[in-house]
Order: structure tokens, then sequence, then C-alpha cells
DNA sequence: ATACTGTATGCAAACGTTTGCATTAAAGCG
DNA sequence: CGCTTTAATGCAAACGTTTGCATACAGTAT
């Protein structure tokens, strides 16, 4: 049994109210200094831990944010989780993290224990139970570069980093493009596709070297072999990510093509890995800092007033140049 | 505000006692088919949601584990995060996550929350905590190589792991191996040097080509270089993780150096990262399915048990051998 | 002296569940 | 038909906080 407030009001004489006003810091400059002092020590002195569950049942907030993740494979995600459960954890929020990539409808039951909740990557699956959620009442924002933009979000803007990409490789020389997309990517709104079909145009060039699959690296590799075999060799590749951006590249290797002065490799995200690569590879950064720290702020501001107007953000990513496209 | 339970036995003309067993399914089998489905039909109409904070305040549990992790860096840990998570959503359980590599003491706040805790590798943070966790009676496992041995644990044999490493160098030919270690790991119990040491010297080799540094790829990479520069070249290394490997990999390419004939690499955890080098990096893979999977079982039957006597497993890493150690 | 300010505290009613015990009604049994 | 068992439900007291309102007391101005 754990030390209640009740317990420390009788130990130091007063009661239970005036040591909660103490102990909460809701309503510590009502009371004087000599019963705080002496509510304090008490505290200490038995071990006195809040019963958090009690203190929520009558505010009505928890202190907690949930973190839902449409996947926790790369250190990409990793970086994301990071960020987030920093700022969280400095606004005085825990974190609880849900995979959604699993899909399962019992995700519900932990809903009512979070005062907001951030999606990360999440317009398939937001889509489907936004509705419902909408309905509760329950602050959310949605972040990257597939966040919802019906509620508060923090767009990435990778139409724009695509274009980036495509100019880039056009620069360099290339004129016969690939994209290698992630196949389950084609059927919501592709702005990486977008950006790509667009310059392309734009440039006289046909959008038309496609590479779907799956988006391992073992299978963006087996997939860039199988196309080039099929269609031939392009000069350059703009992937989806950088995990299919690494196959990419390992694919090519094995066909024994150089890379970049045979073809030129663009990936997308900006993880760390592509940089320890024989050929670092080039790479569209997402701003991924100041998409947490802004999908908090967000956050924050609709849990203290709920209605307020719609808060949102479009962030650019950047191109970092590296090896995969400095050609002869 | 919210549906309540009361206003649904209002709705159905029943005690919210009975709604109550019902919809928590506690007690739903002392209650009649015909009153379970009108109290279930009343729940969806009316769109009811139970109040956790008032069931965990008369139940004494939440529902929710703390997984506190010592860093989110890497995909290694976002591999732990995502099995951890699935293991414990499958038993109902909601996850809570702490980064403790802050090592802020205001992670105290949220402890009350939780059902218990799984720590992975935090034998450096939980010296100092542990003492007032286990008085409050909060159930804990540690997981990882450096699990904290007093309490419920899955440890990862890293030591075996090393021994297998370094015996795997000899016998591709290697007598000069350095060990590259992260420069913090030294002053706890470090697992892999003991490993180092031992296997080396019953080969009648010496143990005293350590590299110590920072964990970063960049910091390694560095140390490497440096190293090599003083004390000149080692014909294999051994490697604290596999983020370091892959940062020795880079140095002793920017050297000219060839891996792996002129040095072999053997990095340590098993990420998929450095299977896609151009030379792909022989590790010791750290069984984290086998991990995590046992954590969440140990913590489960210390919830349930608070008094049954000490869980520990002693988890084998396994060699997998790439092209870095695979010498002509 | 009275009235009026604050300041520091206490009282008691919430918050929404769960659950031990009591109660009722129905059924089984001799 | 009375007596015992069983099944279905209700009553009311918890669980540990917070907080609006009331109170008590001091000090100060009238």
């Amino acid at each position: 049994m754990s030390i209640t407030i009740k317990q420390i009001a009788k130990h130091v004489g007063v009661s239970p109210a005036t040591v909660s006003r103490v102990l909460s810091g809701r309503g510590a400059h009502l009371i004087s200094e000599a019963t705080r002092q002496r509510v304090w020590r008490a505290a200490e002195e038995l071990d006195y831990h809040p019963n958090l569950a009690a203190r929520s049942l009558v505010t009505g907030h928890t202190g907690i944010v949930a973190l839902w993740m449409s996947e926790l494979f790369t250190s990409f995600h990793a970086r994301v989780v990071q960020l987030v459960e920093e700022h969280l954890h400095q606004q005085g929020y825990d974190t609880l993290i849900w995979c959604i990539s699993r899909l399962s409808g019992t995700a519900w039951h932990g809903v009512g224990r979070v005062d907001g909740i951030l999606v990360h990557e999440g317009a398939v699956y937001l889509q489907k139970v936004w509705k419902p959620l909408q309905r509760r009442g329950i602050p959310l924002v949605s972040m990257g570069a597939y966040a919802l933009t019906d509620t508060d979000h923090v767009r990435i803007d990778l139409y724009q980093g695509a274009t980036l990409a495509i100019r880039h490789l056009l620069e360099a020389g290339c004129r016969r493009i690939a994209y290698l997309v992630n196949a389950e990517s084609r059927y919501v709104g592709e702005p990486r596709r977008d950006g790509y079909d667009r310059v392309m145009s734009a440039a006289g060039l046909l959008p038309e070297y496609i590479i779907a699959t799956d988006q391992s690296r073992a299978e963006s590799s087996l997939a860039v072999r199988r196309a080039v075999q099929e269609h031939g060799l392009p000069d350059g590749i703009f992937c989806h990510n950088d995990e299919m951006a690494i196959g990419a590249y390992h694919g090519l290797r094995l066909l024994g093509v150089h890379v970049p002065d045979d073809v030129a490799i663009v990936g997308c995200d900006g993880i760390e890995d592509t940089e320890y690569l024989d050929v670092p590879l080039t790479t569209i950064r997402q701003p991924l800092e100041e998409m947490c720290r802004l999908g908090v702020e967000f956050l924050q501001k609709r849990i203290a007033e709920p209605h307020i107007e719609r808060q949102s953000a479009l962030l650019r990513p950047a191109l970092v140049v590296r090896a995969s496209t400095q050609r002869r």
C-alpha cells in the first residue's frame, strides 16, 4: 500500500486539501511558507508518490501523449521517436508509442488514456480512423511527407524535394532517369512521383522509367537488376527513400555498373547510413528536428486551447550532395 | 463530456454495477445473455469509452509498461522498440518510452503510472535508481548485454560473443588484433573486452591494441586512422558495435587499406546496415527477438506474481560471417 | 467598537469505476 | 408446499485526488 495524501495530512496535522495544494503545486501560493515546508518534509520522509490515476480522474488529463509511428525499422524512425520523446518530455509529457503498421483495430483501447496524439506518416491508417477520433475531440497532429492535412499538421514538401533531386540529376547530365518507388505508395498521393513527372516533362524527357518494388534493401537491389535487364540501363535513379537507394546501389554494383559515372543515385530522407557507403549517396534530407519540434508545439497549443484554428506548416527538405551524383 | 457507465445504466434500465460487469468483462459471466446484449448495444449506440483513469484508480493497475532505452540512434534501437511494443501490445499493454541517455531525474515523475518497467542496456543508470524503485516494488526486467543482474533479467552473453569473434579472426590468420571500444564503456564491466583479453592471451598474443573513442561512425573512423598512424596497422579489428565497425571500415578505406586482405573486421549487434556495404561486415548478431520476447514474458509473470523467485536468461549471440573476414 | 480586507486553512462533494455483500426471483428437490 | 440452491441484479462503499465554497483569524481602516 502506498502512502496517500491523507496520511501526510494526518502526520503533519493539516487537512488533505492543504497537502494537495502544496504537493500538486496547483495552490501552493495559497499556503503559508511554514506549512509548505512541513508538508514537503513529511512527503519526503514518508516517501510519498502521488497516485496519478486519481489525479487524472479529477483533472481530466493524463500527461501522456501518444506517438503513432507508421513503422519502426530504420534509424530514421528511431530518430523521430527520440526527437519527439525529448520534446514531449521537456513539456512534461510522457510518450506512449504505437506502431500502426500492424493495423489492428485494438489500438483503440489506449486512446482514452492520452491527452493527444502525434502521428508520423499515418495517412493511410488515419483516413480510416480519423472520424471517430475527431468525434471524441482528441487533439491530433499529423507529421511527415504523408501528413493528413485535414488536421493540424506539419508536412514535409517532398514534391519540392523531388524536384530538387531530379533537377540535380539533370544538371549532372542525366537524361534517362528512373524512379524507384515503394509499390505500396503508388496508391496514396505520391508527391515524389509528381515531382519526377513534372520536372522530367518540363525538361522534355519522358517520366516513364518506373521501378516499383518492396521497400526493403534486398528487394530494391533485385528490382533494379531486373529493371536494367528488361529495360536497359538508366543514367540516373531517384529513390523513394534511402533504404531503397542503398538497395539500388547494391544492385548496380552487383551488375558491375559504376556509380556515379554510369548511373547517378539520389535517395530520400537523409539517414546517416548512406554517408558511409563506399560511394556516399546524395540524398534529400528531411528536416526532422523542425518537424518534431513543431509537431509537439502544435499539439501542445491544441491541447491548451481546443478551438483555435487549424495549425499547419510546410517544411522544405534539402539537397545533400555526396559522391553518388558527382560525375566526371 | 464523455459518456459514463451511469448514463448507460439509466439508458438500459439497470444498475451501474451491471453495466460495469458487462463492459469491463470482469463479471460478464454473471450477467444474463439478454442484458448483456442490451448493454453492449447501448454502449455502442452512445459511443461509450471507459474512463481508464477511474478504472486504474480502483483496480490498481494501468495496463502500461515503460520501456527505458539507453539510446535511440540506430536501427538496432528501433528494432528493440518495435519488438517490445509488439509483444506488449499482444499482451494488452501500452508502451511508454523513456530515453534515459539524458539522465534527468525527472524521469521519476511518470513511474507511478506504469505496471512495470523494461530496461534495455541501462546498467549505468539503473545502478543509481534501482534502490528506490525496488522499495516501491515496481516490477522491473533488465535486458541486453549490460543487463543489471540484481533483478529479473535477460542478458546477452557478449563475452561469449567476443570469443567467437576473436577466434574467428585468429582462424582467418590475424595475429595483431585491435579492439575498438566505446570510451564510455570502459568503466562498466566490459564483457567484450574480457573476451578479447582471454582469447588473445590463450593464443599467446598480447591483448593490448585498444582504440577507445566516441561511438559515432565519424569518430570511429577518425580514431582508427589515428591509431594506425601511431601504432601501425593491425591485421584485424574487433569492434564494440556495428556502428563503430562501419566507422572503422570507412577509416581504413580512406587510408587505402584493403578489407579484408590487409585488415579483417568484425562488428557487434547484427544490424542490417552492414550487410550492404561494398564489403559486407562480419558481425556478432544479438538475438533481439528472443531477448524481447523473454523480457516481456518475465515482466508479465512478475506483475502477475510479485513474489516468485528471480527469473533470468542468458542468450548467446551468433557469428555471422560476411566478406570482411574472408581473406584470400 | 465595527466593518472590511486579506491570508491561510478546512469541509465535503465531486471524478467514473469496480466489487463485496445483500437481495430478489426463479428453479430444483423431497 | 416449504426449503435449499443457483442465477441475475442492485446497493453502496471504496480508490486518492482536486477544488469551490465556507470559515477563521489576523490586521487595518473607519
